[in-house]
DNA sequence: TATGAATGAGTTTTCATTCAT
DNA sequence: GATGAATGAAAACTCATTCAT
């Protein structure tokens, strides 16, 4: 019986649980990767982490609780290594490009991890059939999106527009960008963030481009 | 056992057959727009149309079929009405202001069927667990895009730019207001596709916009 | 897809769906006969009726609705059975004897029967994990004996006791016999019969007995 | 490896392990008397007991080694409850009262214990499918009916009857008599077991009864 | 002694597909 | 042409049991 709730203060994984978790995620997300949502079966993820299929249901309530912590652990990642990047930006357009193409140094180290992100965005759903991460659940990456291009509207950097649309379509942009790559790996992915982030600074209408 | 090839000269399908056909393809929108790809099984689709599962099967070589079905016809269907509306069109920031405005229309009125292709691109596999149409398959879409972007190039409406990249952008851009406005229906789609086609206006750098 | 509501006064299920059901059914009541409830897997009932799983599933919508469709035609069966014997019986000593020497009869005709009812009775349970049919589920045989028991008090035939705890004990020992019978098959069930029905006659204090 | 067999004169089990098996053993009884004999997991149990499953396995061989543990114990616990009670009786008239009282106040003392009881009776199986327990079980309580019965029959206090029958009748009435309660816990228990007394006691044809 | 971890057999259920009528 | 019926593979999940530590 794996303990699953435990008092405060205690670190609630031994060290080999939280590792065979850690395996079992790398595991479906290399499958997503490759297979698909539909294709990652728990059978395929257990075979490619040669293991058992049982070991999954073993630390892993089911299926869902599994794809949950894959994004979870990703969308960490993810804004960790961006936000990262974007600090000590000054302007709101040194932001925007910091963005966008640390967005796409990102996509290129974690391949994988985003392609099953956006898999699982797109496929899993409630019980009740209804998704589980609508684009509602972009709300947060929209938000912090918004929060650049108002700072640019605010110091006059930008011109006026909905920041509701321009995070919304920079967003399907990039994940569109990293698409695009992994259908044609021989495209330039940092050639393509760089047109991107030109794209967008002449979008907002910004006043001064980089130096 | 159905003609599947016949000779030259002879409609292939008879009426009864085009009719059962487009029956079924109607149906399967529904059904995928509303329960997703996964959830979309023939069982389902037949009964939402009110037949039985074999005739799927006796109309269709397999699921396979019937999806490719869906996607040329919704395909074909979109191409044509947003082809329509920018006939006429002259200069090219004119077409681009009608593509964006065009879509956002042909979205609203043909909810499920965009819905649909889009959940049967991102889904559907070969037999051999590739995808079937991947970004790729929206090559066609991106010249017609860069036809546009090309001309406003030529004609120095629009400052140098990939055209690819802003071929992809822009796509992404529009499925994605179209993914925004479903998940938000309060969301005014008419005037995201004004912002829309500003945001794009502006990123080409038009030399004279919609005054 | 098989058509689960259909318009009034149509038969709802075709001959080969009946006739396939009640295979279906039969052969349940043989699996868990011999092997238990709990020994009754949906293998095992198809591979004893010689048909594939699938078939099963095809025609119940899950294995609940096959065993509650088991206790519905047994449970019929069974009442009718008795029913049809009491009839034309006049006092209430006579009712009570008939009940006690038909239900025997019963039992011995339809050994298979009566083991699968009991066995469904004590082990089927809710969704919630609560018995479907708890002893609750006998409440309409306490009420059909205690009419029997409650005509012996009022026509004097009966000396005054609690007619609830009359009819479970009844039932309970007609229960008991079929069991005992059943664990020694050498033993003679219509002897056991009509002393058990000597030793209801002698318990409810029957001023006379049979002639 | 724990010792199975031991040499003579040595106390089989150490105080811990005693310990640990009646905590186990416990832990089942509620499991199964709240859950069914189906329901009743050992990580049920293990959790229920707030111990590791692995636990179990050690201190017992099996699953079923666990269950005929339970039996033994509330068995042997049930069997002293009573005769305790019936210690002094003299009549066997009195007798006969004396144990469906006793054991009424019995099922009520041990709800649980006779609940697991019943359980495990219908429901465990020898490995080759076979009840471990059947009716065949009960011979024990049979005979010891039995006896008193003959006792009445020989002291004249009884009319002749097969004491089988009576017996089985008996233990039937009883078990449905915990049932009944089990069921609807607003019954009076107390009252239900003198109707029952005074049932067999009209059903033995007792020349005098209690005033 | 005790435990967490792992295993693999077995369960129900879903589903695309095939086929006789 | 159309349908109901049947199939069998694959899915997620449960569970008693085993084992190294």
């Amino acid at each position: 019986m794996r303990p699953e709730n435990n008092p405060v203060g205690q670190n609630s994984r031994s060290f080999i649980e939280t590792a065979r978790r850690a395996q079992i995620v790398a595991s479906a997300i290399e499958v997503i990767a490759e297979h698909g949502f539909a294709g990652a079966s728990l059978a395929r993820i257990a075979e490619h982490a040669g293991i058992s299929k049982g070991v999954i249901s073993y630390h892993f309530t089911g299926k869902d609780e599994l794809m949950e912590e894959v994004v979870s652990q990703v969308y960490a990642d993810t804004v960790r290594y961006i936000l990262a990047r974007m600090e000590g930006q000054e302007t709101a357009t040194a932001l925007l490009r910091t963005q966008i193409i640390a967005g796409a140094q990102h996509m290129r180290e974690h391949r994988a991890q985003v392609k099953a992100l956006g898999e699982i965005f797109s496929n899993l759903r409630l019980p009740d059939g209804r998704p589980r991460y609508g684009v509602a659940a972009s709300e947060e990456l929209f938000q912090s999106l918004e929060h650049i291009y108002r700072l640019g509207q605010q110091s006059g950097e930008f011109r006026p527009f909905d920041v509701r649309v321009m995070a919304v379509s920079h967003l399907a942009a990039m994940d569109n960008m990293f698409a695009y790559w992994s259908a044609h790996p021989e495209h330039d992915l940092e050639a393509h963030a760089r047109e991107l982030a030109d794209l967008f600074e002449h979008a907002v209408g910004a006043r001064k481009t980089r130096s």
